[in-house]
DNA sequence: CTCTTATGACAACGTGATTGACGTTAAAAG
DNA sequence: CTTTTAACGTCAATCACGTTGTCATAAGAG
């Protein structure tokens, strides 16, 4: 039952920064896990940088792509530490005021803003459980917001699992569509005002009707909107169990 | 302005599975943009396919990878493709009732469902436009429901909106988790159960007090639940708005 | 100063998408 | 029925990718 959460403790991620000896690249640059996550988010906001890739970040760090297998036992490793990064960055400014709407509708637009800021990792990251600080940083405020709300124990973490994957899913198709190839991404984008502006109104009644007003928000995210939708919602379960 | 739907009508997409010259494979089948799609959708089903390829889509179909381009023109395009006969397949058994509440829970349940039975399919659809005939339907069908809601045209566009990105954002964070490689996909679900359930209390409170619930819910999908949060959100507005 | 070993570099392997040239053959033109 | 045309399947080649095994070397321990 405890074998869960098994970790290789000889592998490289759980060897700490401090007790590593620090032998320079061909370049001079000094190696550590931290700069590896931080070359990679910057790296992936450079345009023309489509995915990550470890020939790519190699060179960008000045070593050879090999390299990188010291530090972390694979790309799925790195890519979990440069998620919990991301959430980070995410909660680097939340405060907590104790009104529970207006501190969920904090975090909800922070994480949102911050990963379709960051598409390309964004969309590594999304639907990832990084098992890192903060991600559990991040889990231990959102059941606080919910339990001072007036949720008992089991509906703050229902709650909370509806909150943050009801964010997070947006984060990602969201990202997604920013994180798509410049041809592709601006085919969907032009959709609405082309495509679907001109649908014949005969066969297509509701879309044409409701054409203009799809041209004009469907290329924007609904995130904002939907978030105060959902806020109802809780609002609604809250005026239900009393309180 | 009427620039945005050009297509290169002389591409392979545009031209119809009925005037082609049906030539055989070496192998003896038949290629058409209906066979690679299903088959695409059928070779990633199955275990140990992790994610589309060229090759091994040729492979399965009897014939060289690159005899894909005479029908797509890319893998782009062969993907919008499969997007699309995805939400083919999510409204294949819609019923309009006439009571909004019922139906928007029908079609996001379908949508979920069927995202979530292919996650491979779906991670690459989820975030698309396709601009294709299925997807059509679909909008016009949500818009009708709003409309019959209730809303008005503008409101109808919004909250469609909100609805259809709510329901692909959640079906592409529980696809993605679902599509994970095997040990990447076990350890992230595992997560609950061994890391967050034997958080230390006093560090990590709430989390050691919703422990037992999250390892509970927390690898199971949040949609069910979240999508009544939203649907008590649709009737508050539609509360506010009269009628 | 010596010894150990962590770690960076190199080379190689298998897999991926994509493209251009080539030849075959089905369909269209007469 | 013959001729023509071009659609389309195949082949070969190119370049990028992740990952691993091997080797040397420099950093730190003694």
């Amino acid at each position: 039952m405890s074998t869960f959460d098994d970790r290789d403790d000889t592998a490289p991620t759980d060897r700490l920064a401090a007790g590593r000896r620090r032998r320079t690249t061909r370049t001079g640059t000094v190696l550590s896990q931290e700069l590896i996550v931080q070359t990679a988010i910057r790296l992936l906001g450079q345009p023309g940088n489509d995915a990550l890739s470890v020939r790519r970040l190699g060179l960008a760090l000045g070593a050879d792509p090999s390299a990188l297998y010291r530090y972390f036992r694979s790309t799925d490793d790195l890519v979990l530490a440069v998620a919990d990064e991301l959430i980070g960055m995410s909660l680097k400014d939340v405060r907590i005021t104790g009104d529970w709407r207006a501190d969920l509708r904090g975090i909800g637009t922070d994480l949102h803003r911050t990963y379709t800021a960051h598409p390309h990792v964004a969309v590594l990251a999304a639907s990832r459980v990084t098992r890192r600080p903060n991600e559990m940083r991040g889990v231990e405020i959102g059941l606080g917001i919910l339990r001072d709300a007036g949720f008992g124990p089991q509906d703050a973490a229902r709650y909370y699992h509806r909150f943050i994957d009801f964010t997070l899913g947006f984060a990602a198709i969201d990202a997604a569509a920013h994180a798509l190839p410049t041809e592709a991404g601006a085919a969907d984008r032009a959709a609405w005002q082309g495509t679907y502006a001109s649908l014949p109104s005969d066969r297509y009644p509701r879309i044409a009707e409701s054409a203009p007003t799809l041209a004009r928000t469907m290329s924007t995210s609904a995130y904002p909107g939907a978030l105060e939708v959902f806020l109802d919602g809780v609002q609604a379960a809250l005026d239900r169990h009393g309180r």
